[in-house]
RNA sequence: GGUCCGUUCGGCUAGCCAGGUCAGGCCCCCAGGUUUUCAUCCUGGUAACACGGGUUCGAAUCCCGUACGGACUACCA
């Protein structure tokens, strides 16, 4: 199955943090090249100078990083088809957009970004909707409506232009997409894009097929926004008479609640990230969260992004970047958007937490119990965290769940207190601290049996007993087995903990 | 408005290409069970083929239409 000649690339634009659906579409399409044994290119498409946004070519890259997506050449790697960035490759574009023009499949239009705003307005007014098509480029200032000395003139003397595509009139386009079948489209319904700018720098267009021509991608695997444009791409192909890429368009990641492209600011509105990394905005100073921060694992983060859109086709869900890589396959990838669900994304964390060895969740866990200013020997820490670590989906939710073992309790929740403090408790709970400090070795068997031969011959109830003596050591009805946090916090905290309940619970007068 | 894409439980989806299953799984939710607490865990449950035609002995599956949703429609990518 392995195929040298299979090039994939991912080419996001340096305007913004990464969203997940950048990195789903990137995934893919390293999954793709690492199953077939070929290669994955970063290739950073600033065309458009007036968006750059400074640290978001970082950004992308720090992201990858973190998720496990490497890169075989690109920006940061490296490789025998650089440079990797468009603006590097400024120089190669002008030379193709000038070929489409001799070959007549592209033409110089002088028409200025305000007056054709202008004719879009004042068609709007009509309720028309301007083209800028066969019939409209006949009426506008251009290589084909002016003589070749007008434009020659026009060209020498500075004028602005920029180079657009010669759209074909009626012919059907027809094109293959790997993931939905044949898909046909009639150019009448196209425009003569911009192939080439004024600022000297091509659209996305052009940059993106002598790119992907030059740079030998076999297969263009992007986002479903794209389709539209995919005429036009084939068309350029054609134009320049070069052998087509495959092409596969995913579908859209869509919004929790409604229907819609997920965007940041669903993330603000529903309260989770939309980002792999947290984004602060060089120009706002606005910071958005990311899953790294929200206590995400990479590998939970991979294995639900690649869970929304593909299936194996049997039943698993758990997929390491190994085993994504034997199951993936573009044919199983689903036709429809799909919504992201915040709460099975935090089912999939769960699910990566409790595999994690005790020791290196302690370790993570270490730096909250220090900012809660608790002082815990990283043995015992990892000791409770495997008695708790079932019951949440972060790292950071561990610490309300296991404080109790590392520090007494401030104050006895008053529900608990009234369920289970009844008269008897203060009595029994004195003489629970006896048997306690008479247990020799104090493992958790050890002071059961005690405890439970003590209950047996006082005929207390177990129930009453346990309950009360879980208020005086934690200070709610909360928490594991009972006699494995006394273990742990020991003989002597116990009888404290003791001590300090009954001093302030004190005695119920019934 | 135009072009293109899509549509199975509340969500992710299997099944569709090669018509015949009580339409399956996971998340959520609900109910029981286990448990000295809380949780875990176990068992069970609610719940879907957008609609209308056609083809066929038989349609979620093939065809046509309708509705709805989405993407695109910049000298942005």
């Amino acid at each position: 199955m392995s195929n040298s000649n299979i090039r994939v690339r991912f080419a996001p634009s340096p305007t913004g943090p990464l969203h997940i659906g950048g990195v789903r579409t990137a995934l893919y399409n390293y999954l793709f090249a690492r199953k077939n044994g070929g290669k994955f290119i970063l290739r950073i498409e600033d065309t458009d100078q007036t968006r750059l946004v400074s640290g978001a070519e970082k950004y992308i890259i720090d992201s990858f990083k973190w998720c496990g997506i490497e890169f075989d050449e690109g920006v940061a790697s490296g490789g025998d088809y650089g440079p990797y960035r468009q603006s590097d490759r400024k120089h190669i574009y002008p030379a193709y957009a000038e070929e489409l023009v001799k070959s007549g499949h592209a033409y110089y239009a002088f028409d200025t970004p305000d007056e054709l705003n202008k004719i879009r307005t004042d068609y709007e007014l009509q309720k028309l909707t301007f083209v800028y098509n066969a019939v409209a480029r006949k009426k506008l200032r251009n290589s084909l409506t002016l003589t070749e000395e007008e434009t020659n003139k026009l060209l020498e003397s500075g004028e602005p232009y920029v180079i657009r595509f010669c759209m074909p009139e009626n012919k059907i386009v027809v094109m293959n997409d790997m993931i939905r079948g044949k898909v046909e489209v009639n150019t009448s319904a196209l425009d003569d894009k911009v192939l080439f700018k004024s600022d000297g720098m091509p659209t996305y267009h052009l940059a993106n097929i002598v790119d992907d021509h030059l740079m030998e991608i076999s297969h263009v695997i992007r986002g479903e926004e794209w389709l539209p444009s995919l005429p036009l791409h084939v068309l350029l192909y054609e134009a320049f008479n070069w052998e087509k890429p495959e092409f596969a368009h995913l579908p859209l990641l869509l919004k929790p609640d409604g229907n819609g492209k997920l965007s940041k600011r669903d993330g603000d509105r529903l309260g989770f990230p939309v980002f792999p990394l947290e984004w602060k905005d060089p120009k706002t100073g606005n910071i958005s969260t990311g899953f790294r921060e929200e206590g995400y694992f990479a590998d939970a983060f991979i294995n639900l992004l690649a869970m929304l859109g593909w299936n194996p086709g049997d039943e698993r869900e758990l997929f390491s970047m190994e085993e994504l890589t034997e199951a993936f396959s573009i044919e199983r990838v689903g036709k429809s958007g799909a919504k992201f669900d915040p709460v099975k994304a935090a089912w999939f964390n769960h699910q990566y937490l409790i595999r994690v060895d005790n020791e290196t969740l302690a370790g993570l866990l270490m730096p909250i119990a220090i900012k809660n200013g608790v002082l815990v020997e990283k043995e015992q820490l990892s000791i409770a965290v495997g008695m708790v670590k079932e019951r949440v989906n972060f790292v950071s939710e561990l610490w309300d769940h296991l404080d109790f073992f590392f520090k007494q309790p401030e104050n006895y929740d008053h529900k608990s207190v009234k369920k289970c403090w009844k008269e008897g408790s203060y009595n029994q709970m004195a003489e629970l601290k006896d048997v306690l400090l008479e247990v020799d070795d104090f493992t958790a068997e050890n002071t059961e049996k005690a405890v439970k031969k003590w209950i047996e011959n006082n005929e207390y109830k177990t129930g009453a007993v346990m309950n009360a003596f879980r208020l005086l050591l934690v200070g709610e009805l909360k928490g594991p087995h009972l006699f494995d946090i006394v273990a742990l916090i020991g003989q002597e905290a116990s009888v404290e903990r003791i001590e300090q309940g009954l001093h302030e619970i004190g005695r119920i007068e019934n």
